[in-house]
Parts: structure tokens; sequence; C-alpha cells
DNA sequence: GGCTGGCACTCGAAAGTCCTGAGTGCCAAG
DNA sequence: CTTGGCACTCAGGACTTTCGAGTGCCAGCC
């Protein structure tokens, strides 16, 4: 029992320390949260708490403040996810569903997440790997030159210029269509891919078909698009003109590193599972004052993206959890009926 | 004469305050730069300059800074636009003749125009207004679901997802796609928006024309897309410790608000010109600490959209006008030969 | 054994004080 | 018009003092 009241002790200061943004004493904390003992016996589990690591003093004489070590604990023991308040869900519903294509759905994403957070939100547009080939269409633009569009089943479209070495005439090109498209269509894109190149033999074939599906391929095959993410509430970080130099500054200039942020979103598993990343347990030395709550989300099982939000490990863990899970289920929804 | 010499000192105090951030004062002017005057000379001109409303002091006893009004005349007529170094030059060519599309000129301007400047870029996408349609494609998903994809000369791709109110056959959709693009293709989208409009009469038409003629018109007609912007260097704003509140949270907090940067960005007009907006001169108050140079470009002499940079008042004029004119003139020519 | 009140102690933050030097304005002389 | 000289101002840094929130520990109590 005195076991459970230290967790109640942890937890009361790290609810406190986030709302108020200063090291929390034992004599504010017997006040403010109705736990029934004298201030004496807090002091002696806070010292207690600080000597297994889960909290610290900032200086000799001042309230304790959680370790990363603590806030773990806190997310894993004595957190349950409020769920949203149905006004919340329908705010979410109204704005998602006004989407009109994958991109708007992206970004409205990134948008909501930041202001249900109030943190920068992060949202990676879904990979082309696991998507289907939908359709393809070859536009003429002038006798030598083309441009191919790429529908992937995900929504997704793909354009490209080709230069071709030759001119083509119409009925060449009808024929050229319909042949991709009867190579390509309902394949994932790495089939796809295969199946178009064994269409033109190594040593040679027609130029104009070669320079074709060259393109094609290049283009199922180019991860540029898995790289892909949206950004938003930067703005959110102004919230924190106190520790800029520690938090929002690299945080800031993370943000526009897309790659950094792939990586602290993580790797997108299949299922649902909501990854919470505190300060150092993350990857860069520079955002250990920093922590991540993403989840991966997607149509039906597969979870082919991830979306999170990024912020001071002084953060409302609940509430982003609570508002990033939320998202992500609605978010791939959406995908399960486009 | 003396009147040139104090134009020579406010361009001095100008660009030693924008080196160092720091008021400067008489002793250190003629140290600096070679006036070959002594200190009480100059304090004298500073002393004019200050009654004229050029400069001031923050507090009775610290050197001088511009006014906004004295970097309007630093701008307006002691500046010459110093041209880019053929390194510079040939950076932008090499950065900018590597993108694959349209969004991806947009994108790379906005990183290199951040990179050189070392400012917050913002580049306006290049509006749907004056281009013309090069195709429509109409790709059936589903028996009553079509995705309508519409093509336009600068590239962009905008498409739609329509329900038909019915089913479609192929024969059906071959005619419907013939017709839409027999009527649009060539058109700017003004005049196709109205052309398609036509196909339709008041009182009905077959459903499935009616939705799709819909859609398209209202992708047309989308000024949403005249809206976007892209916005990269945000990091940058992390130079600027100092003056957090007074610069740096307000504009973190303008950089999302597309709207405002469009309108901070200014109106495309026809023509190159170059506009710098200082301070109080824009039409934000929060932001009376930042500035704007921003230029129009676009094909030929059509200038449809516009980029530039924004920072605080005490940025580098000349450096920043130079790179973002260069880069407007190369993205113009890319989009020239595009 | 655990809880509590009491008490001496620590030390950061805020407020007060002093001092220095960069910078100014003005004046009389060149 | 320029210049050297001079008295004056005042923000910012260094230093000191004060204040109080918070702590650790101990002896007594349940």
């Amino acid at each position: 029992m005195q076991e459970e009241r230290r967790l109640a002790v942890l937890r009361a200061i790290v609810e406190d320390y986030v709302a108020t943004e200063e090291p929390v004493g034992s004599k504010a904390l017997v006040e403010r949260h109705g736990l029934g003992v004298s201030p004496a016996t807090v002091r002696n589990d806070m010292a207690a708490l600080e000597d297994e690591g889960y909290i610290t003093q900032p200086h000799t004489s001042a309230g304790r403040v959680p370790t990363d070590k603590g806030y773990r604990l806190f997310v894993d023991r004595l957190t349950t996810i409020k769920p949203m308040s149905s006004a919340e869900k329908r705010a979410i519903a109204t704005i998602l569903d006004g989407a009109i294509d994958l991109d708007d759905v992206v970004q409205r994403s990134v948008r909501l997440l930041a202001q249900l957070t109030r943190q920068v939100a992060v949202v990676q547009y879904p990979t082309l790997s696991r998507s289907t080939v939908r359709h393809i269409e070859l536009v003429a633009l002038a006798p030598t030159r083309l441009l191919v569009v790429l529908i992937l089943s995900t929504g997704r479209v793909e354009q490209r210029l080709v230069e071709l070495g030759a001119e083509i005439g119409d009925d060449e090109l009808v024929d050229l269509r319909n042949l991709v498209n009867r190579t390509a269509i309902g394949e994932i894109i790495a089939d796809a891919a295969t199946a178009l190149r064994a269409l033109v033999p190594d040593d040679g074939g027609t130029t104009v078909t070669r320079a074709v599906v060259d393109v094609l391929v290049e283009a199922m095959s180019d991860h540029r698009s898995d790289e892909r993410i949206a950004v938003g509430g930067a703005a959110n970080l102004a919230r924190f003109g106190d520790s800029f130099d520690s938090a929002v500054r690299p945080l800031l200039e993370a943000l526009e590193e897309h790659v950094v942020l792939l990586k602290l979103l993580g790797e997108a598993h299949s299922g649902e599972l909501l990854t919470v990343r505190i300060g150092h347990e993350g990857p860069y030395q520079e955002l250990s004052s920093t922590s991540v709550v993403a989840t991966g989300y997607g149509p039906g099982e597969e979870a082919f993206a991830r979306l999170g939000i990024v912020g001071p490990t002084r953060m409302d863990y609940p509430g982003s959890m609570a508002a990033v899970r939320a998202v992500a289920r609605y978010v791939s929804r959406i995908l399960d009926e486009a």
C-alpha cells in the first residue's frame, strides 16, 4: 500500500508539473491532490522515488521534477487513455469527412492533430509500397513528349514527363496505353514494376516503349514518396518561450529535416500500436528533451504510414495519446471506404 | 555634400547594425568605415538623421538604430542589388534543373531561397487562373464511381472522385471522355468551365454527364489552389533567440496561416517588380518588426504567382533582394521551357 | 513499522546597490 | 563646417542582501 501511494505521488507530480511547468513540492502536492497524508510522509516517498530514479531536483532546495524514467512509468502504468469527448469526436469526423482527396486528408489530419494536442503534428503520406495500380494514363503533349500519369489504389497520383527519342502516332499511343494498363492494373506496384520491365527485352524493344516503361518503373520504385510527410503546428512551439535553447531550437531545426522526423515517427508496422518515445529514448541526442507520440494508420489491418505528435518531454501524455489514436482511427476508416 | 555624407552615415549605420545586431555609435562608425571625418562630425549628422526620423536611440546614451523609415531610404536609394556570384548562380541552376515536376520546382525553390538568405522563404504555387486545360482523364473505379483527373498547362494535376447517380458503361465513358476533352482542351480554365457548363442544359442532361461536368467546373474554379503555398527555413528563426517575443513568435504563428502569408507576399502583378515591405508598412500590426522581400514569377511576361522571404526588419536587404530576384528568374525560365 | 509535527538548513530567485564605460550633446576654437 | 574637449546620462554587469519554498532528519505517536 505504501507502494501504491508512491505511484499516486508520482502521478500527482507528473500531472502538476505538466500543468504548472514548475518543480512541485511536497506541500503543494498534498493541498492540490487529496492524498490523505501529511507533507512529511510525501517527502519520504519523494526521497524514495528519487532514489529509484523517477524524479529529481533541479537544485537542492526546490521541488521535484519527473525524469524520463518517471514519465515512462507514468505512461506505462498510470495512464488510462481518456476517450475523446463526443464533441471532439464530432469535430474530428466533420473535419476529416470534408476532405476531397488523399493529400487533403493528410493535410487536414496534420492541422487537426496540431489543434487537438497543441503540439507539433507530423503525418506521413501513405507509402507506395503496398498500394496497387489503378490506372495508367499517357497523354501526348507533343509528338515526342508524353505525360505519364500513374494512379494508385490509395488515390495517390504520380506524374512524369517523358522525352521519347522518337515520334509517336495516335494509334501507337492507344496501343501502348492499353498494353501497360493490361500489364499493370490491379498489381501491387512491386509486381507491376517487374511485369512492366518484362515487356521490354534487355537488348531493345522500341525506344518509345522502353522510355515509357522506364519512367513507370522509376515512378513505382520511387521511394521519395515514402519519405513525404506533412508537418503542422510549429506555432505551438512558441508556447515554450522558456527552455528555448534546450527544447525548441533543436526541434525547430529538425522540423525541416524530414528524414529526421520520419525516423522519429518510427517504422510502420502492421497493427495499430501506439508508440511513446520519451526524451533520451529517441535516436537523436539533441532531441533528448522532446517526446514523440505516434501510431500507424492505414486501411484494414495494414498500417502503411504513421502519424503522431512531437513535443517537449513535459507534455500531456494521456491527452496526446488519445488524440493521436482517435485521429489515426478516423483516417484509417476513411481510407477503408475509399 | 554634407547631404551626401549623411546618407553615407545612414548606410554605414544600417550595415553595421545588420551585421552586429547592436546599436552603433559614432566612434565605432568612423573606425569601421573610412569616412574621413571625426566622430564629432558624425554625431552632428546622426542628430540630423534622428530629427528627420531615420534613426533612433533605444535609450538616451546608446548608439543609433535605423527606423523603418531609415531602412526604407536605405533600400530605395542606397542599395544596388549585388549580382549573385557565379558559384551561387550555378548552385541555383543545378538545384532547380533537377526538379521533376511543378511541385518539385516549388519545393526546391523554397529550400533554396531559405538557404541563400537564411530567412524564412515562402513560395506561392502557380495559380490556376491563367493556365489552360491540357487533358482530362476519366477513370472508372467502380460502375458508379469515377476518378476525374484534370491536367493543366502548368503541369498541375487536379483530381476528384465523382459518385455518379447511375452506372456508366465503357462506351459511354469513352464518349464522355472525348466530349469533355474536345470541349475543354486548350482553353483557359475560365473559358473551359463555361464551355463545359454549356454542355448540360439547365433543366437536365444525363445525370452522369452532369455529375462529371459539375466536378470539373468545380475543380477549375477551385481557388483553394490559388492559396497554396510552400514555406521553408523556419529553422532560421532560431537564430533570433533575442527579440523572441517581438519578432519570432508572431512570425512563427503567421507561418501556418497561409492566408496571412499570401497577403504578405502581395498580389501577383505582371512584370517582375521586386517588392520590399518594411515593418509597419505591412498589413499586420503584430508583424511590425518583420519585413518581406517578394517578387512575382511566371513564364514569359506573366507573373502568375509570387515568392519571397520574410524576416526581421533588421535583415540583409541587398542580399535578400538579390537572392529573391535570382530565384524568381530561374523559376520563370524553367516554367518557360516546360 | 509507518506516519507526523517540528526544526534547522540550503540555496535559487528577486530586489537592491554600486560602478563602469560607451555614447551623447553642446560649446568654443580652428 | 569641422573638430577637440568636457560634462552628463544611463543600461548592463557584478556584487550583496533578503526572502521563502522546499528539504532532510529526528523524536514521538499510533
